[in-house]
DNA sequence: AAGCCAAGTCAACGAGTGACTACTTAACCG
DNA sequence: CGGTTAAGTAGTCACTCGTTGACTTGGCTT
């Protein structure tokens, strides 16, 4: 009724687009580029399989936007929040996944063994580390530094979300937490 | 000459089940599973495709025994070496990829998108880390902590050998070394 | 030298893949 | 209402995949 969000058209192009998006993010991160055919994503969309052509041009381009989805409160994060806030807060996204934030971080990462994938994750990791968190910091090899706790947020999501080790995945997030606070202490906090 | 080390035989069922291994360790770790096929090992390995079956009996097996491979020095360090130089010897292990260590742990974690690898990659894991590391460690929460500097080493080998972030590709050992060090004992030095 | 068996080769199969095209249908506009 | 156009469908193409089984060849034993 509202101009503004017209009501659903059972035919709708944005709609079917988004529904692909998603559906190859969840695939993405379960089973990788090569372990997920188009017609497999087309199906989990619930959607004809040459829509991925209509609306993507080829199943790369599709995988590349899907990959590059969700980083907007990864970067939102390392330029806003004060830093002794900013691990917690990046290991709970990162830990956090769901039909919001199908994969995340642990399936982006076990999918980076495919070329173009791996092109995405280094430039917004790049992005939110090296241009966005490291100017903030203070002392030596802050690149290196902002970096380093990329690394840290990234192997204990890919461990607890992914590999699925035993301790990690039967820990609440409170008690890594505290113990990925401290890491990230001895990491930012420099003279 | 030497009958411990007969001279090469053009026909050598030995040497070309490694060389097979061998050629599946690195392809693995660059492109997956799904990634490679057995005619790509094959021919790496300078082999008929067939031999594959006839040594390995199917893909999966043949994936599985090589990812299997290499973790013997981890074993012994989690088990024999100091504390304080457990961490640098780990992460100098985990960078170290080579024509010995082909692929390392951050292509065997990038590969961990299959779920037969990501059950080999768990189950060394926890031997290493949860059923040899922890025990040696004083405080609370052992198994926790000892995945937990599992995960830094894996974040840190993932984001500089596969995803090749700026500043970790740029930094030498040492100097990477130093923060992981220093990571690590504010995660293993508790009262 | 003959024979035997492991080691290695070859060609083929059925299923599934990315990509594309020609077709049909639904929704909106005048 | 009727026509136009976007949205969705069905089918096809050339190719690669894992796997198999029948075949050949090398090299040791006797």
């Amino acid at each position: 009724m509202d101009t503004a969000t017209p009501r659903a058209r059972r035919r709708d192009a944005a709609a079917t687009r988004e529904a692909l998006l998603m559906a190859a993010r969840t695939l993405l991160s379960e089973h990788g580029v090569e372990g997920t055919s188009t017609r497999d994503v087309a199906a989990r969309a619930g959607v004809n399989q040459a829509l991925v052509y209509r609306y993507f041009g080829s199943k790369e381009k599709l995988f590349a936007e899907a990959a590059d989805r969700g980083w907007d409160s990864a970067d939102t994060m390392t330029t806003d929040l004060p830093l002794k806030d900013l691990p917690r807060a990046l290991l709970e996204r990162a830990l956090n996944v769901g039909a919001e934030h199908p994969g995340g971080l642990s399936g982006l990462v076990t999918a980076a063994n495919d070329d173009m994938i791996r092109a995405v994750v280094r430039e917004r990791i790049e992005r939110a580390f090296d241009e966005q968190l490291a100017p903030r910091l203070s002392g030596p090899d802050r690149a290196l530094r902002a970096e380093l706790l990329a690394a840290l947020i990234t192997g204990v999501a890919v461990l607890r979300g992914k590999v699925g080790a035993k301790a990690l995945t039967a820990a609440d997030r409170e008690a890594i937490g505290e113990y990925v606070d401290r890491m990230a202490a001895s990491l930012l906090d420099l003279g």
